[in-house]
DNA sequence: TAGATATTAGTACAATTGCACTAATTTTAG
DNA sequence: CTAAAATTAGTGCAATTGTACTAATATCTA
């Protein structure tokens, strides 16, 4: 990739996160740069690839950290790690959690990667769960549905932390995602057994 | 308040759900009416009073509804009620939660307005998981700002469940809330003692 | 009923946007 | 070194948008 496409790419992440999606036009990127329109459309055809360039970008950063995540040092290690890198991501890429409902509708290239996506993870919690189960840190079901309306409710906090920082605090910095790595992290202490317990305050002190 | 002006509010919040918010310009509702962009422009002089005007009739249901609970079926009864009616309203203007960082960030008078009601609904949460604990209903905390982050994560769930919902199914219509009210619901349940959870599973089976 | 007021229609305008197109310039390859 | 290819600049255009403005029509009031 030319350095001129990943200068682009790096600027209109920025633009996007700082403004908003819709705020920065394509004039807006270039003239940030300093070069001109012509050469802002000869490297993207399209607004969309720009957004949709980004968008793989982030998927790839993604799954470079789900491939190497530590798992050797526990269950919940693995996760909470997992989860802090995630957020990391999410928060250089924030734009797109920002203004999501819109660039599900505007890009249907990313939608329907996103479903696939999401498809996947839920089913990864299932079984991260069951496996909890079976080491007995997590206790059994007791009302209906209630460990799959958990992980949907996880997969709402993973998606939308970001937009309900922003609307909270004034300025969203990286100093917050640790707020809300422990906001999101303990939506499943309260379902641990006395032995997941341990491990999970164990975790959140090494951390 | 003029029919016109009624009519104008009324299709403008139907095309806003429908199509979003950036998607329905004065022209769009203009014509959907049959009237002329210029009568449009007599009652609403600029774009952002209809969107604003549709905000304030959304906290007038959500504040009527919230005035006229039946507390003395019990505390998990009202909330629960008040939490089913308030989805519904939500429902109905769906386009405002769908587009919430965008409406935040475009009209200054929603998000103050909506800054304060959130710092007040967090205290209400606050009180009411008070209230719960005193009762013997819901255990006390056991590791740090376990409360204060478990409002929160019930302020995601309920700014971002319509979203979550929008992105995952192909439409959404009514019967949807239903399932959406158990996700949200369930979220205090973990937390409840045994009282708690007979008194949580009464009042689900009459609902 | 006559004049005032409220409502509606129609049009115009300036600004912005995505993007296409051409020409100039730089870099690369043989 | 030179021709081809890649990159960049500059300009133009059609479409859309919010909204201002004027004139026509309808409704109300005294």
């Amino acid at each position: 990739m030319s350095t001129t496409k990943k200068r682009i790419l790096n600027a209109s992440r920025k633009l996007f996160n700082q403004q908003g999606l819709s705020a920065v036009s394509q004039r807006t990127i270039a003239t940030h740069l300093k070069i001109s329109p012509g050469n802002l459309t000869y490297h993207f055809k399209k607004r969309s690839e720009i957004i949709e360039g980004l968008y793989f970008e982030l998927v790839e950063k993604m799954d470079h950290d789900f491939l190497n995540v530590e798992m050797e040092k526990g269950l919940f290690f693995g996760l909470y790690q997992l989860t802090q890198k995630s957020m990391e991501n999410l928060f250089e890429y924030r734009f797109m959690m920002l203004d999501f409902i819109q660039v599900m509708r505007e890009f249907p290239i990313i939608k329907k990667h996103y479903l696939k996506l999401i498809t996947q993870r839920e089913e990864q919690m299932q079984m991260f769960i069951q496996m909890m189960i079976q080491s007995g840190l997590m206790r059994k079901e007791e009302i209906k549905n209630e460990y799959q309306n958990l992980t949907r409710r996880m997969m709402i906090l993973g998606d939308f932390w970001l937009a309900s920082a922003e609307i909270n605090r004034e300025k969203m910095d990286k100093r917050q995602i640790e707020k809300y790595l422990e906001i999101t992290s303990q939506v499943i202490y309260p379902y641990l057994t006395a032995k997941g317990k341990r491990e999970y305050r164990k975790v959140e002190r090494d951390s």
